[in-house]
DNA sequence: CCTGAATGATACCGTACAGTACGGTATCAT
DNA sequence: ATGATACCGTACTGTACGGTATCATTCAGG
């Protein structure tokens, strides 16, 4: 009974039906979007749906897990190794600007964020996959560049509150609440900015340097 | 039809039905309340909530905008008239952390945001009422304080986003995704160390050496 | 104590919902 | 050709929804 189908090689309908639930989901949330409106949408028939995820929670888990490997896989390439520290740092300020301010992100957090009664699971694999995980890393990359000399942060989890919070929070905001919907016009210069500005707390100072 | 009553010297059904109303949406969201839901749980009947709130949609809002004036009415009342810069600080972070961390306004910030497609305006209005009206009275009072010789803020933008950003940030996402749900343990340090930062920041320095 | 407004109780309407049943078709390997 | 699998189309179940209509009850004020 109801047993999920396997042929399709490259999943394409599964990935089909994936695909506009996601959007969806988005539009409406969990309880907005209705299983009958996504079927007008992707055609085909409900049995097909159903199959394959289950039920409508099956669907919406599935929607997100999915999404949520989008957006984490955005921000754990990110090759800092050879990087001197002011450009490592614009980088990483860069490339969350980019990737958390997007209609995209900020649209998969909305529904999170609105379902974690429901579904308590999705919110805290969001955040220690997303921004849990971000800090975290932020956290050892400034260990690192501490021990090589290059900063001097004796509390990493402050400067990283520092950083992220400085850099995101109120472009964050404002895209939540629907005020700004643009993805930001001066991610460059913003995040030049807030790494600068990190600089100046955290850097070396030139005059007062230990290591020769 | 549909007069809104008049009767209740106190308005007291009309509060009641809010005050449940406002518990249901705070637990489900717009779409995931239902009417029928919300009667079992005021008593009385159907048609006295239509009569007073028009229709669900309306509820909605009313219920918004009252949670939105408590929540706005609690960070208004700050006088820092005659408050040195850094117990001005404090106090402000306090009631920040206070006030944003707690299940109340998490909930409001939870369904508002979710509900940003459906109710622009909502959100609109929760931010200009709420977190936008927090960074320009922040923003004047750093003006302020600059002005008597107390700071030096050349940009109150960044500085304000500095300010709010490290103070609610991390806390206010953990708490969103529900990986976090207590109000926040020791408020007092917190407010204080950041109340700190921002002065070693944007404090007058002593002139001459910066060794600290 | 009467009257009219405020509220209650209940039945109801039309629609939509999540989810199922089932007959049938398309494709493909054997 | 045959049988297995994926999928379609449609009709259906039972429930719940938002909202209205009707009539009874309460209650405050003259």
């Amino acid at each position: 009974m109801s047993k999920v189908p396997v042929r399709a090689a490259s999943d394409t309908k599964r990935r089909h039906i994936l695909a506009v639930a996601t959007e969806l989901f988005l539009e409406r949330g969990f309880s907005g979007a209705s299983t009958t409106e996504l079927l007008r949408r992707t055609g085909g028939s409900k049995t097909t749906i159903y199959a394959y995820f289950g039920d409508k929670a099956g669907l919406f888990t599935a929607v997100i897990d999915e999404m949520l490997l989008d957006s984490v896989s955005l921000l754990k390439s990110l090759d800092l190794a050879e990087l001197p520290i002011r450009d490592a740092l614009v980088k990483i300020a860069r490339q969350y600007l980019k990737v958390v301010l997007s209609p995209r992100y900020l649209g998969l957090m909305r529904i999170v964020v609105a379902e974690v009664n429901r579904f308590p699971a999705i919110g805290e694999a969001f955040y220690v996959r997303g921004p849990g995980l971000s800090y975290a890393r932020f956290s050892s990359f400034l260990d690192e560049r501490t021990a090589i000399g290059e900063l001097v942060v004796s509390d990493p989890s402050r400067a990283t509150d520092l950083f992220f919070g400085t850099l995101l929070h109120r472009e964050l905001l404002e895209r939540l609440y629907g005020v700004k919907s643009a993805p930001l016009r001066n991610v460059s210069a913003v995040a030049s900015a807030v790494a600068d500005e990190f600089i100046e707390r955290y850097g070396v100072k030139p005059h007062s340097s230990r290591d020769s």
